[in-house]
DNA sequence: AATGCAATTGCAAATCGTTTGCAATAAAAA
DNA sequence: TTTTTATTGCAAACGATTTGCAATTGCATT
């Protein structure tokens, strides 16, 4: 069990790579994602974006998330709650436990979990093709 | 590791004990999730009570739905996809495995994988409100 | 059994996050 | 440069769920 850092990808190669134009948009919302190491949701890229070029578009920012997941470059996560949040994809699998409180996002892996996950799976004669598991906790009060 | 069967609770006595009136959309709702093993949405409820009674409306079946959450009678499932499904609260806490190809629900628990997380989340300073862990997979093809 | 009234209903419209059609714009190939 | 075509912003559509409201109904009271 432990936590992750994760570091910059080249997101303007992987675009490259797939054939895609490296747009001014698609310039703004790739730094913005580079730089960040939480999170954000669409609304919290767009208005990050906004802030460096305001004629960018929500619509845009939907656009090149589910580009980037196409891709591979970013994972999308539906935790509880309104929208849908992103991350980058290139650090190790990790799972999410979320402060029901703050919304905080805490990052952690468990190799026991995942290998049980694969024990229960084949026992019930399944192949896992991808999982979720999401923790909502609270901070422990400092009894 | 081992599967579940949920068994029949007392809806109407619940509701009565919440204090609520036991009209007949509801009754015809309670009766079907009584009678229902599986996990359907609003809209599978739905036209399973049409049958029953075709004047009942979709905002009924959904109120009833957010009544019961709210009484702690059924559980709502936010899987991936669409829409929201429901089961009954009454049996033990289970995860379950999602067919990504039939769609099917495959509900499992292991006390291993609940000891892990309490385990994590209590070295992340955290007590753990509630948790999903859902394996998406499919079956395995006979080698 | 008839009354009174608040809880519940069906319906249509609203909401929220996300996607999409389309005409205008801008990358990048020529 | 010009041409070609992908990408954009905008507004409108989307699908699931919720909500306002007037009409109805459960049910506690007579
Ligand atoms: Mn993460
Ligand atoms: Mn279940
Ligand atoms: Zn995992
Ligand atoms: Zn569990």
């Amino acid at each position: 069990m432990n936590q992750h850092a994760s570091h910059k990808p080249d997101y303007e190669k992987e675009l490259r790579r797939a054939g895609v134009r490296i747009t001014r948009p698609r310039r703004v919302i790739l730094g913005i994602l580079t730089e960040t190491d939480d999170h954000p949701d669409a609304m919290e890229i767009f208005q990050r974006a906004s802030a460096v070029d305001s004629s960018i578009s929500l619509s845009t920012v939907y656009r090149t998330m589910k580009l980037l997941e196409e891709l591979g470059a970013i994972h999308r996560h539906a935790f509880e709650g309104g929208r849908a949040r992103f991350e980058q994809a290139d650090g190790d699998h990790h799972d999410h436990l979320i402060d029901i409180d703050t919304g905080d996002v805490i990052e952690f892996h468990s190799d026991r979990i995942e290998a049980l996950q694969e024990e229960i799976a084949r026992a019930l004669g399944y192949d896992i093709v991808h999982h979720r598991l999401e923790l909502y906790g609270r901070k422990r009060r400092k009894s």
